[in-house]
DNA sequence: CTCGTAACTTACTTCGAGTAACCTACTGAG
DNA sequence: CTCAGTAGGTTACTCGAAGTAAGTTACGAG
């Protein structure tokens, strides 16, 4: 089987595992197994254990910011825009129920590399949402912006395992309650701010 | 040395080492060195090194609750009462700074108990906003005051970790934060349920 | 048909969690 | 005083899993 083939099996099963079991708890040569490979295939692929896990971190990170990406596109408002992106992101945790979770908790284990990993997820999303506060209100002061985008990450995050436990409540009820708790003080912000300038 | 004395003695120093290299990079060799005991002593206490880890845990959550009751006793609105469960948290953080975030994290790794530990500090602090909600407002959606008391603990917990990396943030401009963001929203939601009972 | 290389394997080494079995020094009863 | 019982401790192992060295097979290009 080609290279890129194989890793990409390679990562579905592992992300399938680590999720089932533990990143602990899980063996390269129960993934090597699974597969159907031997385990010096894993190394030479993604070099060691802690490897394998931040290639299936990247993965999903790359998917997450393609999704969000595409969601918020044409938003016109800071409200859509947060609406939006919330809703892609609940969107993309419950298509990776069985992953999602387990993936960002055993991440912070291994050390230093797989911690970056799941920190650029974060970024990624603190930086979407800092860039709307700054794009929508210019003058915001960059301390606060920054503390109101990590507010609104952690809120979701939370939410996001919270559903977890709550099957009945989808992506569209998990986005409405985090609007419903964080956009009257973000519009409480933004009011007291000089003049919006307009999107691009 | 008394048992009592040694179990606290190790804990001390395990604390240390895990958020110092991170639990996998721990060995149980380093940290019996560090107490100036030899391994077997560390298994007769704690059972295993994920019983260690839980043991640490375990200790910061009873510590984190005593605070944090006697911080709120006195609250006489939700307001308030939200205020000072904040101010107590980023206070505890900032006196755990080196041990808070790495025990959090490495937690989510030693598979079952140490998570439920985790989850038993969330618990706490959920359980806590949760019922401060249903005793200023009966009429509550139990499920929606499920999700704010969620929102609020991840907004707050995220934004511990951000400090960590912003010096200058103390615990009250943190809780001032996290305050202007969600209490605007946490209020609307109050205001509009039937006459809030004054509390106890 | 044979050379080169990509894909793959077997058979190790090493390191750390967990354990069995044994030791020592104090304390209190006769 | 002494000697039994026990709390606190140690040395020296086993065992499982990460990581590696060295070699093997498949197969397309010249």
């Amino acid at each position: 089987m080609p290279k890129a083939q194989r890793m990409a099996q390679m990562l579905t099963v592992a992300e399938e595992i680590f999720a089932e079991q533990g990143y602990l708890a899980t063996s390269m040569d129960e993934i090597a197994e699974r597969v159907g490979v031997s385990k010096p295939m894993l190394y030479e692929y993604f070099g060691s254990k802690e490897g394998l896990l931040i290639g299936c971190i990247h993965r999903a990170r790359t998917e997450l910011r393609e999704k969000t990406a595409a969601a918020i596109a044409g938003a016109r408002s800071p409200e859509e825009f947060l609406r939006l992106g919330l809703l892609a992101f609940f969107e993309f945790i419950d298509e990776h129920r069985r992953s999602w979770a387990l993936l960002r908790q055993e991440a912070a284990v291994a050390v230093p590399s797989a911690q970056e990993e799941v920190e650029g997820i974060r970024q990624q999303q603190t930086d979407m949402i800092g860039a709307v506060l700054a794009s929508f209100t210019p003058d915001i002061d960059p301390l606060e912006a920054e503390a109101f985008a990590e507010i609104v990450v952690g809120a979701t995050e939370r939410l996001a395992v919270w559903t977890e436990r709550r099957p009945a409540v989808g992506p569209a009820l998990a986005t409405e309650y985090v609007m419903a708790v964080i956009w009257p003080g973000v519009a409480e912000k933004l009011m007291k701010l000089p003049a919006p300038a307009p999107p691009a």
